[in-house]
DNA sequence: CTGGATCCCTTTGGATACTG
DNA sequence: CAGTATCCAAAGGGATCCAG
């Protein structure tokens, strides 16, 4: 599925758990639901801007991984909760490094954007 | 840009990062260059199935955000060669976390897939 | 050798309306 | 409340040819 070839296949485990973690709203919806259970509407409101079917498929694909623990309350009206499992709380560290790289970069990466932009984009047009 | 809410805005810092970090061959350039300065025709044979306009645009991009350093060779024929950063290399340290993740839960979340597909396949075809 | 430009297909994501 | 179904637009990504 994956060659194995010098520091490939290491970029390949990081490109499984990159995939995973991907897409505009899982890392949102991760980060809700560890600390306690949800439910569909408290997520829906939580990650403002986020539509039904956008919020239902990666809440499938997260269970799916087993990310999420999807509990039913047979009760009217219907009650859905979503918890994070002990999986998704390993990753949860591993993502903070992640927060921490991001806020030490996030003005130098800003300012390269803005440097290049300025430069390359004068010389296209020349 | 993003919205401050609870944990929202912690969120937000690792979408930065990994939206940064997403795409099919970002990660594997990433881990090319950081072991030293590589040319296009080097990462093109290393990343076996790249497209060379994926691989320009990739470069460009992480270029963009300062996180390669491109050096242009003005010799006949022309050589350019690609480096990380040191913002780059902090990033690796983050990454290797998740390198950590994937492996240790590569298994769990096949089989938390089969099962899963297993399972809730069967009810859909119902 | 190192790309740029173009065409085209696939995937992702958003809006909305409907249902148990 | 918690979804499902459908339609549609935008982005991702591959193939190929061209150029400095």
């Amino acid at each position: 599925m994956c060659e194995e070839q010098d520091g490939v296949n290491e970029a390949c485990s990081v490109m499984e758990a990159v995939n995973r973690i991907s897409g505009k709203w899982t890392v949102g919806i991760l980060l809700a639901a560890t600390e306690g259970p949800v439910r569909f509407t408290e997520l829906e409101r939580h990650l403002k801007g986020i539509s039904r079917r956008m919020l239902t498929l990666t809440l499938r694909n997260l269970e799916r991984d087993g990310l999420l623990r999807r509990t039913v309350h047979p009760t009217v009206p219907p009650k859905v909760e979503y918890e994070a499992t002990d999986m998704a709380r390993e990753l949860h560290s591993a993502l903070a490094e992640l927060v921490g790289w991001a806020r030490r970069n996030r003005a130098n990466i800003t300012r390269s954007r803005t440097g290049y932009d300025d430069t390359a984009g004068e010389l296209v047009r020349s």
